[in-house]
DNA sequence: CAGATCACCTGCTTGC
DNA sequence: TGCAAGCAGGTGATCT
């Protein structure tokens, strides 16, 4: 589920409750979620206040007033706010007032307390919707990958997935199998400038809901209607009219319209 | 370093 | 209808 746009989404649907509550109690579920010792972490928890909730490329980063919660929601997790736990629940937070709720059905997704965040995040790259189209390119040229490869390449940019990634390539016009030190400059700029449209598109339609992603409160997000190339494999290109196709690069399914899609 | 392969886990879809 | 295989928004370990 969760790319950059859904976790920003989560993250903007709890920053008007969060902040200033008092987390009572907590338990954990989960030996994958939560690896190591539930109790520890469930420790560590009780008692402390919520400070701040921001995000770091797909993390969301819960400040409290000791430490830190960091929430990764790996393919399937969902954080909601005052929700009854169902199945799936590997972590519950009884705040002050209300509960917030963790729920993972593949566990893939990690909930730990971290003293020293800039460990964590030291070999995350930066924010794609921060970082110059300077420094971009400077980071393009160093790396003999393919452009999809590395886009999802955590330690290139922070918080570009599988979604996300094609829909970029595609309103480029650049081949996913393209040599990323190989671009030309303007094929850059042009990358670059699609990260930051089809991003900030889709932060402003509450993400992409393919199948279970909502945000804190349980709501769909809309941007999967706007979709040109990402799912939509055998159907006609929004451009050329050509039939869009779904090739394997970096072990992912990869979406591209043969015809617009230059090397 | 690039990148392929596998693994983690559940649930939904597809094909026989 | 039933069952097995295949696939899914992510990441990390291991091997070539």
């Amino acid at each position: 589920m969760p790319e950059l746009p859904e976790v920003e989404t989560v993250v903007r649907s709890l920053v008007p409750h969060l902040p200033g509550r008092k987390i009572l109690s907590a338990e954990f579920g989960s030996k994958h979620v939560t690896p190591g010792n539930r109790g520890a972490l469930a420790g560590k928890l009780a008692g402390r206040t919520i400070r701040a909730v921001t995000r770091r490329g797909k993390h969301i980063v819960i400040g409290l007033d000791e430490g830190t919660l960091v929430v990764h929601l790996g393919m399937t997790g969902q954080l909601l706010l005052d929700a009854t736990p169902k199945n799936h629940a590997y972590g519950i937070f009884h705040l002050d007032t209300g509960m917030l709720v963790y729920r993972d059905p593949r566990q893939f997704g990690s909930i730990a307390w971290h003293a020293d965040l800039a460990k964590l995040f030291a070999k995350l790259g930066p924010e794609p919707l921060s970082v110059t189209v300077e420094e971009f390119a400077a980071r393009l040229k160093k790396h003999k990958m393919r452009i999809k490869a590395l886009l999802l390449n955590q330690s290139f940019v922070a918080g570009v997935g599988n979604i996300y990634a094609d829909e970029i390539l595609y309103a480029a016009k650049v081949h996913p199998l393209a040599m990323a030190s190989k671009l030309s400059k303007p094929r850059v700029a042009l990358i670059h400038q699609a990260m930051r449209e089809i991003l900030t598109m889709a932060i402003e339609h509450g993400g992409s809901s393919i199948s279970d992603y909502v945000d804190a409160a349980g709501e769909r997000g809309w941007f999967q209607i706007l979709h040109n190339a990402y799912g939509r494999e055998g159907e006609p290109c929004l451009r050329c009219g050509g039939a869009i196709k779904k090739i394997l690069v970096a072990q992912r399914g990869t979406h591209f319209c043969p015809g617009c899609q230059k090397r």
